[in-house]
DNA sequence: TCTATAGTTCGAAAAATGTCGAACTATAGA
DNA sequence: TCTATAGTTCGACATTTTTCGAACTATAGA
């Protein structure tokens, strides 16, 4: 993973958004109770983004790009959900991980 | 501070540089002594990037911006450190801080 | 006061990014 | 097979970012 590029990612108020609903495990307030990562869709992921689906599929791939996130086709639909190590990386990077 | 702004001034390799020194406490394979953030002036963050001044100023003022790090005039020259409840707070971003 | 060093501001040019709509592919279901 | 839904790719255009050099301000020291 490239630092700069994760940052380039997550620097655009569009994609940070995405990448904060997939980062949320549980609604605001309430506690986890699984162990697994939220995975939501590419459409679910633009409800509230008032972008269009060509630029929202942009996006989410450039999430990809960077090792923010993942994706997988299911049926219609496509998953996405955080890529816990590359998340990790970043979180010690700023507890001083050289 | 604004997350997208933060990750906006990180996004750039020559501010990740910039950011990257003044995160370092001590030299790699060493042990930090001093409980004190490491000071740079702002020549010394502009050693082995090959931009000029006026870039080097640019970009140290995006980092000050954005709330990543301090300045201050000591002499002839400009100090500069991170500060930390920013990098706190982005740590904490990357652990499932909502 | 004059000079050298350190850094900043400004304006311009080139490159990268964000956005859209149109046309496309993929899957599910009637 | 036909249609609807979900998402992607492409090309174009507007905006933002990166970078520079020239001219500037600030401080220290002779």
């Amino acid at each position: 993973m490239r630092l700069a590029d994760a940052f380039k990612a997550l620097s655009n108020p569009h994609r940070l958004k995405i990448f904060q609903q997939l980062m949320s495990c549980c609604e605001l307030g309430t506690v986890c109770t699984s162990a697994e990562v939220t995975k939501h869709c590419v459409g679910e992921l633009g409800n509230g983004l008032q972008i269009a689906p060509s630029t929202l599929s942009h996006h989410i791939k450039e999430l990809s790009r960077a090792g923010l996130i993942r994706m997988e086709r299911r049926g219609q639909h496509v998953d996405c959900w955080v890529e816990p190590a590359t998340v990790n990386a970043l979180s010690e990077f700023f507890q001083g991980g050289n």
